[in-house]
DNA sequence: CTGAAAGCGCTTACAG
DNA sequence: CTGAAAGCGCTTACAG
């Protein structure tokens, strides 16, 4: 049914090498010998069969990226630059969706025997060990979110998450606003959250009255959708507590949070402002136009290759860090109180 | 660095192909030689190479499922279904996005010998053939999106269009509404987009007075997104032509139109109702309510994955054509005109 | 410039 | 119940 590379040497009356040669250093084989075999090759409709080939290469030419979800548009882009850049370098990329399954897509990590893997999410679902395991079993890593992980070990590629606050912070405090809530999603003993770090010390330093009380933080397993989002901001209107402003720890969340302040009479930016992480498109379809701390997505995504190619390729690991950049829109302004 | 069944045989002192046999087909082996072998297996921390295996099984236990984009949430629910559905039966998919890659991922097929695919959008910027072709090199394929495609050498699910735009138009129709504006983005000459004809027919049926002359069509490449929604809406209103309902290809071009009506002062459901196709999550949160002809799309990808795998390993292909369902929200109401 | 041969890590009849 | 051996389709020194 499919042709062999033993097809392809028979018809052109060579040896099996020689139509390897020709398939992957052309060059190294006389130019009539070359055009004899991808004759043959274009008749048969041959292609080489990549299993066959990983085995005696040792390389799989496959790549793994783990997310949390596709629902959240922010990881379709960084999936894109990613993908991008890996299929230029002949790549095919797994996307492993779905942290409630991470053991097994490790361990299929493994059993199949990909050469590198992008971990592009927050990880407070697994331990950092499982990462290292597979570092040891010869596989390369990537990873994003702040992981702390051992740099000689795993490269990893941030967002600068501190600095993306502080810019939140004063730009909302130049506007007048001292009651400022952040809607977290996550928890302050994930070390990992740099946020949550970053707005308190903000907090501090532009010595709030709020001081912690406006700071939602969620529970395992830390989900953070637009229902997250809805319920989070109901329960900070709830509470009775005063704030002009929510920072929300990402769009999604945002947009969940916009529709609890609406059902609650409460306008958007003229009562309180609001402001996301991410910058996905759809927050500037939405009613008010969503303000967001954004970043090239698929720039990012190509990086994390390029540093995933790079420790593959020449070995060594990296650290890079991604500046993030405040989009104004219309869902934050002065504050009126 | 990794082990092999090698190392496991001589740690049990055992032979590989008892190793083998332990680990694919317990019952075969004496259950005390079977414990040597696990504990060995153990003891090494050994996996079995998946590539080998496929080597002399022929089978990579791999899957690919083809999508126009992650940009859609619509997709992002079907691969969570089609994908849990194969990780139970120890397939691990590859998620292929962009269909200007499309031949590359095609021969990726072949070269990594998948042993199926998911061709989960609509077709309109490739042949039929090329899916002919990877069926002749012995992969399974399911598609979706009325391909027209030869239903013995391809499985096929689809949704059920013709009903489900039907069903719409008759709901409108009897909330008053006869001047009904149906933005497509894809052609009438596309063959395998039934929305259309549905909706012509519709029109035909109820004796609307607009005739065709409120059917929006795209153009090559055909994009349908929320930015595509938007330009549409305001072609539609720049035009003149009256309406007082329109009905969109998707969720995402619906959220971008309802921009659109806003912005030239045009209330919804007040002065034009809205409806979307595919019941994706932010239309739940958008102001308003975004009513659309929704379906399960997790069921949906579930079953997609059933019928591959019927395929692939009773063989004989399938068609199954799936229901919609219309979900009535707050960007729907009576004429008021 | 070209080919014979070993090797990659498994599975699977088949013989014992 | 267990093992020796062939085979899956490539690549890659190495010899000629």
């Amino acid at each position: 049914m499919k042709a062999t590379r033993e097809d392809v040497a028979k018809m052109a009356g060579v040896s099996t090498a020689t139509v390897s040669n020709v398939l992957n250093d052309p060059g190294k084989v006389k130019k009539s010998t070359a055009d004899k075999v991808l004759e043959a090759v274009k008749a048969l409709d041959y292609r080489p069969d990549m299993i066959a080939r990983s085995m005696s290469t040792k390389r799989s030419m496959q790549l793994g990226i783990v997310l949390e979800s596709l629902a959240n548009p922010f990881f379709g882009d960084i999936v894109r630059g990613f993908e991008n850049a890996a299929n230029e370098k002949n790549y095919f990329v797994n996307i492993c969706t779905g942290f409630n399954k991470l053991d097994e897509y490790f361990d299929n990590f493994i059993t199949r025997r990909v050469d590198g893997v992008f971990v592009a999410a927050i990880p407070y679902k697994f331990n950092v060990d499982k990462i290292y395991n597979l570092v040891q079993k010869g596989i390369k890593i990537v990873v994003s979110g702040n992981v702390c992980a051992d740099f000689r070990k795993v490269s990893s590629i941030e967002m600068n998450h501190m600095g993306a606050m502080r810019e939140i912070m004063e730009y909302l405090y130049k506007l007048g606003h001292e009651r400022i809530a952040y809607i977290s999603g996550l928890g302050k003993n994930l070390a990992y959250d740099l946020r949550i770090k970053g707005y308190l010390d903000m907090v501090e330093k532009l010595q709030l009255p709020c001081g912690e009380e406006l700071l939602i933080e969620g529970k395992y397993p830390y989900s953070t959708g637009m229902e997250d989002g809805y319920q989070y901001a109901r329960q900070l209107i709830d509470s009775g507590k005063e704030f002009t402003a929510v920072i929300c720890v990402n769009d999604l969340v945002a947009l969940g949070a916009m529709k609890a302040l609406k059902e609650c009479g409460i306008r958007i930016p003229e009562d309180v402002s609001v402001i996301g992480f991410d910058g996905i498109e759809f927050g500037k379809y939405w009613e008010p136009e969503l303000t967001t701390m954004s970043m090239n997505k698929v720039e990012f995504g190509e990086k994390a290759f390029e540093m995933l190619y790079s420790n593959m390729i020449k070995g060594g690991t990296s650290y890079h860090e991604y500046d993030m950049e405040l989009i104004v829109r219309n869902s934050t302004s002065q504050c009126r109180r």
